[in-house]
DNA sequence: GCTCCTTTGTTGCCTAAGCAACAAATTTTC
DNA sequence: GAAAATTTGTTGCTTAGGCAACAAAGGAGC
């Protein structure tokens, strides 16, 4: 979103990718309790203190790649642009369950502090996405901008909510019916503020 | 050979796999003497003068690309230690042909220039391996120390032109067949410097 | 011949990464 | 619950790698 135009060095951009790596990798054998500081910096054929120079501690370390991920599917989901609250809503589900489905397939078991941390950065991740979205494409001239903010943060637990239902326990139903069962929820957060 | 009890910087160790990788990358869309030090240093995500740190050019890269691959197949060879020189002659056409397989199957065009560079490395390495072997395994004590290192010199360029002729004449013929066929003359050489 | 453009090595200065040693916290073990 | 062993952050100093700019040497095109 901000014009990221720092020229970043080739060497700090390697490390990260290395460090980064290297927990996806040990996290197929181990917890992410489990997995120390040194195990990553040893994995990623790194120094230690270099760690410490990215990350203040493995949690900043797994945020990141939590956003990274979740970023990507977020995207990628935004190609073909969602024009109306409905679509949008619907791209928002659907790439929360992208990102579910890698991470619970492609590492073992991430487990409770994971999936708390997970849930945390996501949900930071949708308020920022739909604050954005809000100005964009709802200006709502006749809502004061504090109003826009609440509402960004209320649809960002609340589009949270209804995915981690599915994901934790109605996951037997098909996703494409239940997504379209919650849509409608909220859009009519939205459509409720529009006088 | 000699007690490598030097501590690497994993920088370099890091830099110099990148390099080597890059630069087999590369060989397999482009030609040797098409590639350039700057797509090799891109390609590694490194700067253009790092490499020169590493290597004086990208020939002396070359060089060591060969020789690393040559030694692996090598030592594979050497594993079940060869102890009879009819054994060790078969070992070293084997472990050539190895090479060979591997290089013109991974990489699409090495061509002229590349094919004599690794001509040179490879005998250069048999001629130091064969002289080791000579020492520890055939010590020839009434046999001058010079008379040795000719018969090394000597097999080197004998085991190469007998591997080189199979590998681009006579390829239709068998390689077990043909490599019974030629360790015979090699084993005959050393037998006739044995008084 | 000539120019334009790319590639090649080289250099000096700056920054990121390695290392060792440390105190403090945490976990293991008995 | 006390001692031993890991793990965690932090620090000052060293070294490898990044960068920009340079002269020199090809090559391609005219």
């Amino acid at each position: 979103m901000l014009g990221n135009a720092v020229k970043i060095d080739p060497r700090t951009k390697r490390t990260r990718k290395l460090i980064l790596d290297a927990l996806i990798q040990l996290l197929r054998t181990r917890t992410f309790e489990e997995v120390t500081v040194n195990e990553i910096a040893e994995a990623a054929t790194i120094n230690r203190a270099t760690f410490y120079a990215h990350f203040s501690d493995k949690y900043a370390l797994v945020d990141e790649l939590i956003r990274d991920g979740f970023m990507m599917f977020l995207d990628r989901r935004m190609q073909h642009y969602p024009d109306t609250p409905t679509r949008y809503m619907q791209a928002l589900l659907w790439a929360i369950a992208d990102h579910w489905t890698m991470i619970h397939g492609q590492c073992n078991q991430y487990h409770r502090f994971f999936d708390s941390l997970a849930e945390n950065q996501i949900k930071r991740m949708l308020e920022q996405h739909i604050q954005t979205w809000l100005d964009h494409y709802l200006p709502l001239r006749n809502v004061a901008a504090m109003q826009r903010q609440l509402l960004a943060t209320m649809l960002s637990w609340s589009v949270f909510a209804l995915a981690a239902r599915w994901l934790y326990s109605d996951r037997c139903q098909n996703l494409e019916n239940f997504i379209n069962d919650s849509v409608p929820l909220l859009v009519g957060s939205i459509e409720a503020l529009k006088v």
